[in-house]
RNA sequence: CGGGGUGUAGUGUAACGGCAGCACAAGUCCUUUGGGAGGAUUUACUCUGGGUUCGAAUCCCAGCACCCCGACCA
């Protein structure tokens, strides 16, 4: 029993399914993700975690390159001015903006944000670059840190005032344009979430109520977590004319006429590695999609003195083999095995190769499964295809479960006492309504907090009322509470 | 920002208003290594700032941080 609690102390010890909160907390700082600072809400991400962003940053930008996106930089500072052009958008940002006032110990003249989001200081440039049909359209990517200096307490990763992502500004000739780029774009959240992070998604259009400040219309990938809230995963905005008749971006068309410009932009941020570190992770810890997992296959060598040195020879020529994945050598002497098994599991890492003396005899290797713990021998000269047929199977074992869990905790009703009882169940409500936003206020009150998370695309006409008025409902949508 | 809780070595925990301890971790050496090894030895602590007191980890006030719950956001 006393070997119990000490091994506890080492590992997780709450688990994920009773304490959700307590869980994630310690998983993400016992796997090296991330580090608290003195400023609240700012918080390091560690290497480790950084890798993944990494490669988030990498998959996504291969995939904007190919439909023309190029990356610049835009400054972190924006004049008040710039910031109050679009009265929506600042009404929408104001009461989250940080400020600069002082340069040195002089007062500046004009305050500067930090910048909550870029459209404002990147459309003041956008206003000297288009000036005809031929200049478009503008398709331009930025990676930054954004600080939004929001009150809510920080959870690391999931709600933090200074966090990572990327926002893509793009201006077009046409509203047209502009909706299938907006939609192009969303298409390529959902593919990311889910062949990378192994996370199901829900694609739609937000109510009016939750769009963005200063967006014609949002469109939104949103999951479940485990602890039954809903996640934003991205977001894609058609912005209309708003932002380019307060920036004054216009273009002469092909008959010479002056026209405002239709603009998009759309993000994802570091949140995403929190949703996936929720959604993956088991009481042992970390679980890591093999797809976007920095380190994919751990050998831990079993190190006995008179048998070390074919051991290490062993585990180096098995290193060299996999050289086309992502390999770590765990070759530290002073510490266990069982202490290294331990720690990887933490980590979260795939594949465990086990090379001790036993398997040096029978010309084999020991191969464990991170998301299942199933233990396998495996020759010599079937590792490398066993090693990748694996980290295939194990990608799609983790989005499978993640997607019956989703399923699981999507409820459809027609009936609003049932509605009630499936957020209070901590369940998403599928229900037809009327898309009014003082309805959404009304079902937001009597649920305790539900807000509708989107609008899924193509549906067919129902004849129903609103789950909640006595409107006709005009489509079904998703309703839950929300981090 | 409002309500509730917590704050002692790196981590986890003890100490009546009276010498700040223990375990793990970390460093060094030896023995070990197929599921968090053992011995020897070393290092390290009262969140910050005020106040009460002969004396504060302990009582009071403020700030900060973390956790839980609410109004905003990706």
């Amino acid at each position: 029993m006393k070997k119990q609690e000490k091994t506890d102390e080492k590992g997780v010890n709450a688990t994920k399914l009773d304490n959700f909160s307590e869980w994630y907390t310690q998983v993400i700082q016992k796997a090296e993700l991330m580090e608290y600072t003195k400023v609240s809400g700012c918080m390091v991400i560690r290497p480790y975690a950084y890798e993944i962003w990494e490669n988030a940053q990498a998959f996504f930008d291969k995939k904007i390159k190919k439909i023309g996106v190029k990356n610049a930089s835009f400054p972190l500072l924006i004049p008040e001015e710039l910031l109050n052009r679009e009265k929506e958008h600042v009404k929408g940002f104001s009461p989250e903006v940080a400020w600069v006032t002082h340069g040195g110990n002089s007062k500046l003249p004009e305050r500067l944000a930090i910048r909550p989001t870029s459209e404002t200081i990147i459309y003041d440039s956008y206003k000297k670059w288009v000036r005809s049909y031929n200049d478009l359209p503008i398709l331009i990517n930025q990676w930054c840190n954004i600080v939004r200096w929001e009150f809510k307490h920080p959870v690391p990763f999931l709600r933090t005032r200074e966090f990572l992502w990327q926002e893509g500004h793009t201006v077009h000739a046409t509203k047209e344009e502009m909706d299938k780029l907006a939609m192009t774009i969303l298409d390529i959240y959902v593919n990311m979430f889910e062949e990378l992070y192994a996370i199901p998604v829900f694609k739609g259009l937000k109510s009016d109520k939750e769009k963005f400040a200063g967006a014609d219309y949002t469109l939104s990938v949103e999951t479940v977590f485990p602890n039954g809230k809903a996640v934003q995963a991205a977001t894609s905005h058609g912005l209309g004319q708003n932002f380019s008749k307060s920036f004054g971006i216009k273009f002469t068309d092909e008959n010479e006429k002056k026209q405002f410009a239709w603009q998009t932009s759309w993000g994802f941020s570091t949140r995403s590695l929190g949703i996936m570190f929720g959604m993956h992770g088991d009481d042992k810890g970390l679980v890591m999609p093999p797809r976007i997992a920095p380190i994919q296959v751990v050998i831990v060598p079993i190190i006995f003195d008179k048998t070390k040195d074919v051991v290490m020879k062993k585990s180096s020529v098995i290193k060299k083999s996999l050289s086309s994945f992502l390999v770590e050598l765990d070759g530290r002497g002073n510490y266990s095995a069982g202490w290294k098994f331990n720690q990887w599991e933490m980590k979260g890492v795939p594949l465990r190769i086990e090379v001790g003396p036993k398997d040096v005899e029978n010309k084999q290797v020991v191969i464990v499964r991170r998301d299942t713990g199933e233990k396998l021998s495996v020759k010599d000269k079937d590792v490398k295809k066993k090693v990748k047929e694996l980290l295939e199977v194990i990608q799609q074992n983790l989005f499978d479960k993640a997607k019956k869990f989703m399923n699981e905790n999507i409820v459809e009703t027609t009936d609003f006492d049932a509605m009630i009882s499936i957020i209070g169940a901590k369940k998403i409500a599928y229900v037809p309504w009327c898309g009014e936003a003082d309805c959404e206020d009304w079902i937001k009150e009597k649920t305790g907090g539900a807000k509708s998370l989107n609008i899924p695309f193509n549906q067919k006409k129902i004849e129903r009322k609103c789950v909640h008025c006595d409107n006709p409902a005009k489509f079904y949508a998703y309703f839950a509470k929300s981090y």
